[in-house]
DNA sequence: ACTAAGATTACCT
DNA sequence: GGTAATCTTAGTA
């Protein structure tokens, strides 16, 4: 993908996301997954977003340019990640729920513990692709990059839902998912 | 300093 | 359907 399909707003930015790919050479090991479910979060302006009280120590990254990957720790426990849109400063990003394995599905699965739900949520899909802390505020779009963002096919049908898992602005449906 | 809640998941009944 | 695991932030004292 070009910086410029993520720089515009948010929304359209996450369902152009549908279908493209996110790649990890992480540890060494090629695995890579075709997006398949996004939500949009943004900036000061959405109460559910975490750039909604303004700038913290954790989610800096937000206010970085479009395509910067924000890395999150959500319960203590899992990564989540997220892709940068809008203008810089704008602190909206796209929250990557869920993906279809597409290479190196033995590793994922190896990262996993199992060979099923490997990547259909949040937090499965960054444990899949060996994502940490530490890969906060990489580009996405640097072929240098050891986890990238490449263009794929645009799903033929997508719904729009309200957002999971929150409990602020449930009424926007900024939750994008392909249909089978 | 203390407490509650969160963009989650896995395992139990 | 309920709950534990686990850590950061925000609100209260």
């Amino acid at each position: 993908m070009d910086r410029p399909d993520l720089a515009g707003d948010v929304a359209d930015v996450a369902v152009g996301m549908l279908g493209a790919r996110l790649v990890s050479d992480v540890g060494g090991e090629r695995t890579s997954i075709s997006i398949v479910e996004v939500e949009a979060y943004g900036g000061l302006d959405d109460p559910a977003s975490h750039a909604h009280r303004g700038r913290t120590k954790t989610n800096g990254a937000m206010y970085g340019e479009a395509g910067t990957l924000y890395v999150y720790r959500s319960h203590g426990i899992y990564r989540c990640c997220n892709v940068v849109a809008g203008a810089r400063g704008e602190a909206a990003a796209v929250l990557i729920r869920a993906g279809r394995p597409l290479e190196g599905v033995d590793v994922m699965v190896r990262r996993r513990g199992r060979d099923d739900h490997v990547a259909d949520g949040p937090g499965k899909l960054g444990q899949a692709l060996g994502i940490e802390l530490d890969h906060d505020g990489l580009d996405l779009l640097s072929p240098s990059s050891p986890i990238r963002l490449e263009a794929g096919e645009r799903p033929r049908r997508f719904e729009a839902t309200p957002r999971i898992g929150i409990s602020r602005a449930v009424e926007r449906p900024w939750r994008f998912a392909v249909r089978d």
